[in-house]
DNA sequence: ACCTGAACACCGTTCAAGT
DNA sequence: ACCTGAACACCGTTCAAGT
């Protein structure tokens, strides 16, 4: 038995790894700095050295880490449309969004930063130069509310923050379907 | 000086308007059992003789509440085409939202209950019997997610749940249009 | 620099008791 | 039937102290 296996050491992404798995996993409500401390094997107290302003750092974070996405619009080969980036943009928020449930409530609220914000940016500069010019910043709003829009039936469907969860649905199929179907509609939209 | 006003006796309809009144005010962490109490003039525990299930079925109430909404389809004159029904459920729902910013997250995430769950049915009985038929459903869910989007990415950009809130924006007009505008393309991709 | 332990003010909820 | 008061387990955060 080895006496003490090394601690590895606490960083900021560990931290938020933790939180994410246990906001999904029993609810946000239930992320608590305790049991965040438990789940790192450390005192709750350890966690404000990496995120100085407490939960709130934290939450911030949560909603950061989900909102937060990139894409690549190829640089290789022709230069694709705007309609395929905006395609692209949708998808990749979209699942960023799903694959934590537990946070969501935080990414459809809190006003994007850091990273959050960066990543608008990009999206909206690269529809922009793709063809959409002047218009890039409303369709970015458009496709941002139809994407958390629809995330947020989904998930509200999937029963996921029901407390008497019968069956966490995993009808994700036909979401996905819808999903494609909204999204051609409204493309075609911003295009008139 | 009156010795004793007879206190108005507690009721769950009090007790809801006090929570949205603070949580809109300060925040919904900040929704707490005891300053409701305190709104009210009474000991926190009073309130769980009117909603047995505590916080809980506060939570649910106040998402309830802002969901809930009812459209009058116009008995007299002429039936109303699908597409106006459409709006007008759309617009009803926006308002409603946008009345009470601090229990917004509530209403994005927790499944439909009671009175909500009527409203839904209600009006996708509407829009069925106005004719699209079978395509009712798929519709309202369409326009549920475009209204909870917009309304999450108006409130974001207002800054509400901002805490350095510098300027809580009072930019709704743009907002309404562009919410008109998108609802204009939804409803003519529905029909299609 | 990084983590701990004790402490403080506050929270949700129970339960017996008052009227 | 409706509300209170005391109590319990838990929470976020501080601060001095350890290494």
């Amino acid at each position: 038995m080895p006496a003490k296996r090394p601690p590895v050491p606490l960083s900021r992404e560990r931290i938020i790894d933790a939180a994410l798995h246990i906001a999904d996993g029993q609810g946000l409500r239930r992320l608590t700095m305790r049991r965040l401390g438990d789940a790192l094997q450390v005192e709750a107290m350890a966690v404000y050295h990496h995120l100085p302003r407490g939960k709130e750092a934290l939450m911030d974070a949560l909603a950061e880490h989900v909102t937060a996405v990139r894409v690549d619009p190829g640089g290789s080969g022709a230069a694709p449309s705007w309609q395929d980036l905006a395609r692209a943009w949708a998808r990749a928020s979209r699942t960023a969004l799903l694959e934590h449930p537990g946070v969501l409530s935080l990414a459809l609220v809190k006003p994007p930063k850091g990273a959050a914000l960066i990543s608008i940016g990009e999206q909206t500069e690269q529809l922009r130069e793709a063809g959409l010019g002047d218009a890039a910043p409303a369709a970015v709003r458009a496709l941002r509310a139809y994407v958390l829009g629809s995330v947020a039936v989904e998930v509200q469907q999937s029963g996921w923050a029901d407390p008497d969860a019968d069956v966490v649905n995993a009808r994700t199929a036909e979401g996905e379907r819808e999903f494609e179907q909204g999204l051609d509609a409204l493309i075609a939209g911003l295009g008139g």
